[in-house]
DNA sequence: TTAAAATTCACCCACCTGGGGTATAGTTCA
DNA sequence: TGAACTATACCCCAGGTGGGTGAATTTTAA
């Protein structure tokens, strides 16, 4: 039995490319190519697929809500992410909302192939770049276990280092915690100089990233 | 060139095949292979690979423990973890070490020089089964599908910001996208009202906080 | 108990930043 | 074709920030 697989495409030209492919390939068929989201329901229910192709940019829904919605609705379906996009934030939110794979548009016929097999398998095809950046953001939101580099700030320099990642200004933050403004900055300063950095900005981003607070 | 390949392997009789298999693919080499990981720094030292196989099972400290030492003195080098675990423990516990791949012993000399050749490019390829773990963790562990609220940064804006987030002075910013610090000062104004807030570290907070950049 | 941190406070100075303007050229879209 | 937006650039000003230096007091650790 072939796997079905429908695809969201706007691109006519790709959604026919791949279209052939499906159709052309033995255990793969096409059993719907679409341009837009719009009645996705009605296009899900029609087309019955196994595997979704889906496309980001596209007319109506885009292609994360529309994978968001489809989990949701059926689970079982198994969607593959193609896309040109390869910043993290897309990266990031196709995978919250429920996609198993994320390909890239610049993925051969062959590799989108076996892709579509092993989502279909329960697999998780990612192009290379694509799944060395899920690996990046797993670092930074995974609750560190990992031995935070120890930059040795005193209890007082974590308490004034969280509140400037609050965005506080330092002289708010001398009224918060009861101490001269002047003493607030002589912490900062040594803040700087344990974290190695030169400004607030600096500072924030590296408490944030490795969860020195 | 070869990319040089270490590996850490404590079965012999796999130790000597992947030896084997590098040597005998053109464009790798093994420069070391090696039973455990005691006098490691000396190892490492000595092979001077771009590339270790890393076993996870191993005399001396264990392969996790490894790769994290190694990351942290040469973080040039790129891990691949070849195992037979598959349990969600060791994979977490290994990509937070800062492992480049994950594939499993039952991987194919084929896509086992695929795999060490992508790591080298900077991928991170993965067996189907460990990818669709790793994206499962990735759904646990992301912070809450706060709805990213939609700043509607414009693309300038979007690299200004993230040039903030590195913790580069508006100065230096100018310099490097070769426009003048005043229009620096003029995106960042008002990626702070689309951002609704009033410094540097806030938008910085706010923009890795919810990966807007 | 003595040395080393940590915490507190102060002053100086140059420069950066945030907030307020204004203005022009180019693009896009209705 | 205008309106809206974007990217570019400049001005002013008050106040914040980063860096340096110095010093007193308390807490912690050796």
């Amino acid at each position: 039995m072939a796997i079905r697989v429908a695809i969201f495409e706007d691109n006519k030209l790709m959604r026919n490319g791949f279209e052939a492919i499906c159709n052309g390939t033995e255990g793969l068929m096409c059993s719907g190519a679409f341009a837009d989201s719009f009645d996705l329901d009605f296009k899900i229910k029609k087309a019955a697929p196994q595997v979704i192709l889906m496309d980001i940019e596209m007319p109506g829904t885009d292609g994360i809500a529309a994978t968001r919605h489809v989990i949701k609705k059926w689970p079982e379906i198994k969607i593959l992410i193609q896309t040109v996009f390869e910043d993290d934030d897309k990266i990031f939110k196709a995978i919250c909302a429920g996609a198993s794979g994320y390909i890239l548009k610049s993925t051969s016929p062959a590799r989108l192939v076996e892709s579509i097999i092993e989502v279909y398998n329960g697999g998780s095809p990612m192009s290379p770049y694509i799944a060395s950046r899920v690996l990046k953001l797993f670092q930074q939101f995974a609750p560190t276990e990992q031995q935070n580099e120890d930059y040795s700030l005193s209890s007082r320099e974590k308490e004034i280092l969280s509140l400037m990642v609050e965005g506080i200004n330092l002289q708010l933050i001398a009224d918060k915690i009861f101490i001269s403004y002047e003493t607030v900055r002589s912490h900062v300063k040594r803040i700087y100089k344990k974290l190695h950095v030169a400004s607030a900005s600096e500072a924030v981003a590296k408490a944030i990233r490795q969860r020195i607070i």
